[in-house]
DNA sequence: ATGCTAAGTCAACACCTGTTGATTTATTTC
DNA sequence: GAAATAAATCAACAGGTGTTGACTTAGCAT
């Protein structure tokens, strides 16, 4: 059950990771609201006591679960040119392997299930405009940059949230139909950039 | 500030209607744990303890605040063909003075809010599947329908979470902008169905 | 080995949650 | 008008929330 059961020796450091992790894997699949933080602590192995003293209330955690004042790349840093950007995200949507990948489609799913939570709702809302919208109209230039980044974003946030929040698959991932369907999706972005 | 504060005369189907109304107006605004039982009530002009009474529990309320049981048209009943669903999902996504339609995608934000806390979300989930994912499938048809009304939805949802979750308008929908964007959900739902 | 300090624990706080039983009030029926 | 009944209120519950201060303990330096 527990993340770091193995037994920490007093290690503020790991502690805090450990804390980080739990909180993650939480707020992961429920909401802000709905996830306590005796669970996250019993997930940590760890006092409740400790997440107010290391980071300042729960809000302090969950803005550091979403890494906002952290040194992390933003969300669509990467210098991608227009042309590079159906292929990029329709991979985004469909392939897990790829770590950095998956962190980032996390990072989403995350964003999804709290954004509906008064205290969550400010700092998520700031962060998707800041990191995500923002350079997203800025790589896509163009006619109607900001219309086209939000129909970029409804899609992947769109197919986020059938998967994880719905909890539904769209189709059988493995064999071709993986291809399929990533060359759909590639379609799908396609169309939203040009048409 | 309250809903129905034209005075009842002790009418028990008003007031279950002023709580209804009020639980409504609170679960479009915010997610299902965050609004607390006393805010609804307050909100009706009625006492907390009517809520419990009237509709078995907090669950209750919220299941009836989307008509589950209720012999309220299916979100997506209405007998279509596939060729018909890129304009009406179109104008689902752009004209709110149908009441219709505002209605129904009213019921999608309030779905998209809550659908991470716990208890709602198995509510949600069944509703999804039941009610959109499969009529949807059915009326598209073809090769791979759950994929094709997954794109679909996604797309829908999607624009509905920036929209009123990260509270993102994509351009001004003022003038032949409007028309503009309309058109281009309409390639996008098309792409979605086709590509 | 002994202090000293950082790390962790414990208990309690004040508040808020949904829910329930007893009680009061208004409305209708005889 | 009095009795009966439905409607609404009140007060309190048991349990949960995040947070805080005082306390204990472990690890390191001297």
């Amino acid at each position: 059950m527990e993340t770091g059961t193995t037994i920490r020796k007093r290690d503020a450091a790991a502690t805090r990771a450990a804390i980080l992790a739990a909180a993650r894997q939480r707020f992961l699949r429920e909401s802000y609201d709905s996830v306590g933080l005796r669970e996250i602590a019993a997930l940590a192995g760890v006092d409740v006591a400790l997440i107010s003293r290391y980071f300042g209330g729960k809000e302090g955690l969950f803005r550091e679960v979403l890494g906002h004042d952290d040194k992390r790349p933003d969300l669509f840093h990467e210098p991608q040119s227009v042309d590079e950007l159906p292929d990029f995200m329709a991979r985004l949507i469909m392939e897990d392997e790829d770590e950095d990948r998956h962190q980032r489609m996390e990072m989403f799913v995350i964003l999804l299930r709290s954004a509906s939570s008064p205290k969550a709702g400010v700092i998520i809302r700031d962060m998707v405009r800041e990191e995500v919208l923002e350079p997203l109209a800025a790589t896509i230039g163009g006619d109607h940059p900001e219309m086209r980044a939000h129909m970029l974003l409804a899609i992947l946030m769109g197919v986020g949230v059938l998967r994880t929040v719905m909890e539904a698959e769209p189709v059988e991932m493995s064999e071709e139909n993986g291809d399929m369907c990533r060359a759909s999706f590639r379609n799908l972005f396609d169309a939203a950039l040009k048409g």
